[in-house]
DNA sequence: ACTGGACTTGAACGATTGTTCAAGCTACCA
DNA sequence: TGGTAGCTTGAACAATCGTTCAAGTCCAGT
């Protein structure tokens, strides 16, 4: 056995987002996780600390996952503009069966958390700009190529359509 | 004395609506309220029945206020497009100090509550609707005026730019 | 002044929360 | 085969949750 102890961390993790994804922070709750994971608390606080611990690697396993999905659409793409709008349709067209919620789960997260849980409303945010980072990157990317015109800090708030 | 008994009831739900705005319904714990309204447990049940029939007070609080908004908007302004533009910018400015989160409270409910608190859902998805109704009436009104083409639904979108 | 009804109080309830830890299990190496 | 290191288990903890209710307080009407 070289990779995993019993179960794949990275499983455990996803299952994990999934729930938090769904019900949110507060409304998850350890017993929740237990049952989702399949695994009891020791092993749990074993190997991740915390309830927020876990919540973080989740926020940071959906983000990555999110940046995989954009970087495939920029492979996929001719062109910057249609390598967005395919993201977009990507994330607001999913269907709803297979997805945890109807909504960003970064943006889930910094409308549940309040000044409790500073650092996981601090990762959130962080994560987030990450997106508007690399959304705003495209766009400039896009202005070069001479298909926008000036108002670049607006298409940030066009991450706001994933609702 | 013919209004009150002791606190106005109108006043309380105020002061809970910005609580419940500010922290969300999970995060907003019965003591927390207690101290804010400044009620005792027996008082608030019996006034309100659960923490559930406060909220739903609180949500319509909130909604019929902007409503009360809107509507002043309307009244000032020349043509439905700027008594929109005004409202929205009124929703969007306001000074973060004296508001309790820069994100609608319907929206945050929206994105916080799950099938368990199925009637708090409900409400705030119904009184969401209704904003979109106002916003919708709006529109079309606009267009008849020719100063807009079909693009109807697209707009009850720049709702989302609450943000 | 006294009674009666309405409102308020706060201690207490059982349920559930996140978390801990001693004990058990399992798999590998000598 | 026996030992040991590390993972897993689940009962139990203190804290907090939403909620209840007997007792106390307040004031209007006689």
């Amino acid at each position: 056995m070289v990779t995993t102890t019993k179960h794949d961390r990275q499983e455990v993790i996803h299952k994990a987002t999934n729930l938090f994804w769904q019900k949110g922070f507060h409304a998850t709750s350890m017993r929740n996780l237990q049952q989702a994971i399949d695994m009891r608390p020791g092993s749990i606080y074993a190997s991740f600390g915390s309830k927020e611990g876990l919540f973080k690697e989740a926020l940071q396993c959906y983000a990555s996952a999110g940046q995989q999905r954009l970087a495939d659409c920029i492979q996929a793409s001719s062109s910057p503009l249609v390598a967005l709008k395919s993201f977009i349709t990507l994330a607001v067209i999913a269907d709803p069966e297979s997805t945890p919620s109807d909504m960003c789960m970064l943006m889930k997260t910094v409308a549940e958390l309040t000044d409790d849980n500073a650092d996981l409303l601090a990762e959130a945010k962080r994560l987030l700009s990450k997106v508007e980072d690399a959304f705003t990157a495209l766009l400039v990317q896009a202005q070069r190529n001479g298909e926008l015109d000036r108002s670049k800090d607006a298409r940030r708030l066009a991450r706001l359509l994933q609702v």
